[in-house]
DNA sequence: GTGAGTGCGAGAGCAGTGCTCTCGTTCCTC
DNA sequence: GAGGAACGAGAGCACTGCTCTCGCACTCAC
């Protein structure tokens, strides 16, 4: 019991209770059978309940679902926080292989939930603001990241050939309110960098690599590192 | 016993019609409402048949899909093709952005058929055989760029500060016989980029650039023009 | 303490799904 | 022309998300 709480209602907390048994064997259903396969009536079952008693607790399948993104991308969001935390901070190159490894073996220990937030989008989903916070958790490592080094002297800029401008320059200004330091030119590459971790956590996961590459896992860091060199990063 | 022959008796020639209308009407379910909502009823009531009718054509509704992903892999793949054909040959780094931007446009065009390919696989689906070589008309177009620039002298390598052994050594010495002429540092960059390519136009397609960049066409340029730069070809 | 009102679970039901099986009909082959 | 294969229709099974109604139990205001 957490009689510490304020203790709301008894009905209250049996509906908290309750809500996070419901969340528990979602999450066992995403983890096991995937976002496609998640059958509201199965895990109502798994609850000892009948289905039209879990709309009580979520309005929709996509509001269970909803939640079970969130989950996901703190699950994600909390790993890559913590492991990013355990590396040196002087250690720049070695931060980002962090970043990039942790997402990585996060996505292979749980590729339902990777799936669920960056493979396709629910047909008719609509991603809800409470989704946007955990989302971005990883993205401020990596930012905070590049702002050390770039302090640290660590980051060497090479300047883009051309200049961005118009809506492109609008949105590099502001994006420099969050990239504090960072040179424009890199903060493209930053973008970039991020879109191609993912990309290459994708394409292992989907199988795009398949008969392509098998040492996957030596692969993935020889990219980490040729993209850490590309991003400026220096050695270390 | 299956001929390759044109359609020898009338059945048979209304058998390929039909299927192709079946095709048809999945290819337009798919298109306006993306394969998870893709109903084998709906589509038999739209070429007005039973839904148990539509079994003597496709024995299951993941048959009917693995039509449309090697449909969709073969629409970008000719896309692509065509479009990197019609630029001059010398000019590598153009011949590279216009992969880029077909690649993109294509799939700004064809979201759900995009999605079912470059998105999170169908749970419980394994892709056969019949979608690899469709699945790498794009890639074999980057390679072909990325021999020709080099045969030219317009590839130039940075060598990898590891030499790569072991598994990957293997993995790359397999990937030579396809990338010829191409050195290995530059094979894995070329891997890189590929899948930095996919992830961006992802991305972008399924909503992580949202409240980040609005000028998703004139960053996806820049980003792959830094790209191009990354992978060593010179600008032309 | 009690009456009113609300939260909740169960059950029935609707419209839809993929897929199977049976049953006549139609077409093709021998 | 006969035998058999191909085919379309229909019924049916087991499932899905979701809605609505009906009682019971709990909670809160008076």
């Amino acid at each position: 019991m957490m009689g510490a709480m304020p203790p709301a209602t008894a009905r209250a907390r049996v509906r908290a209770e309750i809500t996070s048994e419901i969340l528990d064997a979602a999450r066992r259903h995403l983890a096991a059978e995937g976002s496609a396969a998640l059958s509201l009536r199965a895990i109502a079952r798994e609850v000892g309940m009948v289905s039209s008693a879990v709309y009580r607790y979520f309005p929709s399948r996509d509001d269970l679902l909803t939640a079970l993104i969130v989950d996901a991308y703190n699950g994600l969001g909390a790993a890559v926080e913590q492991a990013e935390h355990r590396t040196p901070r002087g250690r720049h190159f070695r931060r980002w292989m962090t970043i990039g490894r942790t997402v990585r073996t996060w996505a292979i220990a749980h590729p339902h939930e990777y799936a669920l937030i960056y493979g396709s989008p629910v047909p008719g989903y609509q991603a809800p603001v409470t989704t946007i916070a955990p989302a971005t958790r990883v993205a401020l490592v990596l930012v905070q990241l590049l702002i050390d080094a770039q302090a640290a002297g660590h980051l060497t800029d090479v300047p883009a050939a051309r200049l961005p401008s118009g809506a492109l320059a609008r949105d590099l200004d502001r994006l420099a309110d969050v990239f504090t330091g960072v040179p424009e030119s890199t903060m493209v590459r930053a973008l970039t960098v991020w879109a191609a971790l993912y990309g290459t956590v994708s394409f292992e996961l989907f199988g795009q690599f398949n008969n392509v590459i098998a040492a996957t896992s030596q692969y993935f860091d020889a990219a980490m590192t040729e993209l850490g060199a590309f991003v400026g990063l220096l050695p270390d």
